[in-house]
DNA sequence: AGTTGTGAACACGTTCACAGCC
DNA sequence: GGCTGTGAACGTGTTCACAACT
């Protein structure tokens, strides 16, 4: 046991960022009635190098076996497993805006083993309206959704000016994930693990390699003219 | 110019990535009346060590002072300057579904330079329906879109099953930037930028964090117990 | 005195090259 | 013969320590 905790614990973040992406690839196989798969086809699949993905399956441990391959159901239960998707997340969507009402209605979050138990919103004139089949309901329920359902991940997708007091109450009431859409950064204390999801800043950075190849284009020109 | 040239060139992916950061935080001081900053304090308000800070502002100049610090209005230029925002860019939303709709009605995007031109689809069934304010316009209106609009940057909120299609197709009309919604791995030409956006993999990633303290909380009482 | 800008040290992540095994 | 698993080499990204400057 304490060789299986000390592996995992050791999976760099690095690799565990792109494991949904073998297991998201490995259920197409599976679906397909693929039975075994190589690294490389494994890889291709999944957008990265061979080399890459055997590191990083090594990691969670020895999978595979030498000269064949990976047979696809057990390594995608030991992914399942390491990123512990073997039970099901409780989570709470906090901001009921357009952005909300779509991760709302999103049906994606079921099929991955994640079940929405409430959507929050602090805004008083929107309490017990229907957003995809679900009553609106208030910060208060928080303390109670974490107690009863195990609520353990929070998703803001209030406006920025609300992202720190939603991610407070958050907190408060015991939630350890959050997942940020609004295009704030979230103070949050040690043991509490944000990822953010910001839409402009990803525009941006297409914006800056746009502008390369602009740029590039731009300098090829004038050397044809000079 | 071929000196900016170079220094822009070389700005490494990481920093670029935290560029967008650095240009909100400066928005929120010079909309306080803020005139100059430290590294110290811009650092905070970004979220990120005094130390990358300077690194990073390092890759696109000196424009500090030392012994004060950043002048606000200066800097937010030097960074829209470096991420390319001096002009407009052009974007198309293709897919509207849940998503694709919750990103049209976004107002966000206008307000940092990016203009949506067209909402997309390839059901003939949503056509000419209106979606915020715009109908919704076939696939084959693309080529059109980048000659005359300048189309530039292509959103994928499809379904997974149809993002490989609605890639090459943007591509095939001369979009060199895409920014995809969808959980699927998107094959492009070499000069074709593709930055994946996946709330699956977040919520997945979380989970993996969610159990490893559930573990550590279970260890701890093991431990307790023995 | 105070703050920036940066070379050097360090840490992390990826790729290479090949040993190990079926 | 073929494919996995992995130590070593390499490259990128972050932090440290301090020189440079106002």
């Amino acid at each position: 046991m304490s060789d299986a905790a000390t592996t995992r614990r050791g999976i760099p973040e690095a690799s565990v960022a792109r494991l949904p992406g073998y297991l998201r690839a490995l259920t197409a196989l599976a679906g397909h009635g693929v039975i075994s798969v190589s690294s490389e086809e494994l890889a291709n699949a999944a957008g990265v190098s061979s080399t890459m993905l055997r590191k990083d399956l090594s990691h969670l441990g020895s999978y595979g076996v030498r000269g064949v391959g990976y047979d696809v159901e057990r390594l995608a239960a030991e992914i399942t497993a390491a990123l512990g998707l073997t039970r099901e997340w409780p989570v709470a969507i906090v901001g009921m805006g357009n952005l909300g009402r779509a991760l709302a209605a999103y049906r994606g979050f079921e099929e991955r083993g994640f079940e929405v138990v409430a959507l929050l919103d602090g805004d008083p004139r929107l309490l017990g309206e229907d957003v995809a089949g679900r009553p609106v309901r208030p910060m208060s329920d928080l303390p109670g959704l974490v107690a009863e359902e195990g609520l353990a991940i929070g998703v803001i997708a209030t406006p920025s000016s609300g992202a720190q007091d939603a991610c407070d109450r958050l907190v408060a009431a015991g939630v350890r994930s959050v997942l940020n859409f609004a295009p704030a950064v979230l103070a949050v204390p040690d043991g509490v693990v944000v990822r953010n999801v910001d839409l402009s800043t990803e525009l941006q950075i297409l914006a800056f390699h746009g502008q390369r190849v602009a740029a590039a284009a731009a300098a090829t020109t004038s050397e044809v003219v000079a």
